[in-house]
DNA sequence: TTGACAATAGAACGCGCGTTCTATATAAAG
DNA sequence: CTTTATATAGAACGCGCGTTCTATTGTCAA
């Protein structure tokens, strides 16, 4: 049997590691890690993955994952085949924290009821991503509070007033009195197909 | 001025820090983070945000950020009232990678082209969460390929046959002769609204 | 066979990490 | 004012981290 040990094999290991601990092992876990009985292999094996770009060393000398190593492939184009792994059709690597959520401090999650948002493909379910304090512009989707109620709905400016209407015809357009309670403006939603 | 030295603005600026470094500050770098001049301070205060809580330590004794720290807060009901900060109407605190993608080795995302899928709320320009190598169920959205061409269809058995059809009723169904090419099944799909 | 190179083991070492002690300033309570 | 608790500073210390050295093995080509 031949050994697994090669540099592939011991960057998923590295991943794995960080993913399950959220920090990256000791030299010393390592040596479980890589099925080696000395530091200096470890040491020798480091310094491959850092010469590949796969590791870095930040400014106090503490090891980091770079970016390809971490998150989910952005796939450029199917047509031109499918990605069996670290394929050269990646365009790049996303994390899906850093992606959907550009200012985590003043955001929130919130499941979506009801189809008032459906004609914006906003389903009964979904999961928005909900940002407080953002000047809501025309044609943004915003958490507002109407008839004590909170919904969703388009924010549109009609010169000097504020419409709320909705993405689905049922509903009727509100046309606020006085105080207009924004709880946030929409900027990303997700759908789970499967569990 | 008051000192802004609370355990909030201590939890802060580590959550802060670990989203930039993704690693925990050694305990003289925290001593730049809380604007102390000792660490036994530092100490001081993680040994009180490990009683909140807030703080953990894994079995090697490395610090860790509890779930409640990181991620985006769920808000349970907005109807209750807007999420200020860390309230108690939080059901639950996710991480986006960690709820959309169940595999990581074997997802990659890819950009939807085209209205094939408008019907399911799948859109022109989202981002669909792909899995290889999973057996597409009754119902699915798989990514397939037809006629050399990579599409996004839903995967129907009828008897012993199957079925790819589309959320557009302006697509035609469509039944695949011999070969069938699964590329994979969509697990979830996201969208951004703003920049 | 001989050499070159890649891969491993083991040991030694310095330095910085986290811990823990004592001491002091501030604030609240009696 | 005294007493108590809280919050800070400074110093000392042991241990483990990452580094680096030497030595040994296995593989492949000449």
């Amino acid at each position: 049997m031949k050994k697994t040990r090669d540099i592939k094999s011991i960057e998923q290991s590295l991943v794995s590691f960080y993913r399950n601990q959220k920090r990256m092992p000791t030299y010393t876990e390592m040596m479980d890690l890589f099925e080696v009985r000395s530091k200096s292999v470890v040491s020798y094996w480091i310094d491959k993955l850092i010469e590949k770009g796969i590791l870095e060393k930040d400014a106090q000398g503490f090891l980091k994952l770079s970016g390809i190593s971490f998150g989910i492939p952005l796939v450029g184009n199917v047509a031109a085949g499918l990605p069996v792994s670290a394929e050269e059709n990646v365009h790049d690597v996303v994390s899906m924290d850093a992606y959907l959520v550009d200012k985590p401090e003043s955001s929130f999650l919130l499941r979506v009821s009801g189809d008032s948002m459906i004609g914006a493909g906003i389903m009964d379910g979904d999961l928005v991503v909900v940002e407080r304090n953002r000047q809501p512009k025309n044609g943004d989707i915003v958490l507002a509070e109407v008839d004590g109620q909170w919904t969703m709905k388009y924010f549109r400016r009609k010169g000097a007033d504020v419409v709320l209407v909705a993405a689905n015809p049922a509903y009727p357009e509100i046309h606020p009195r006085e105080e207009l309670k924004i709880g946030g403006v929409i900027t990303a939603s997700v759908r789970k197909y499967l569990m």
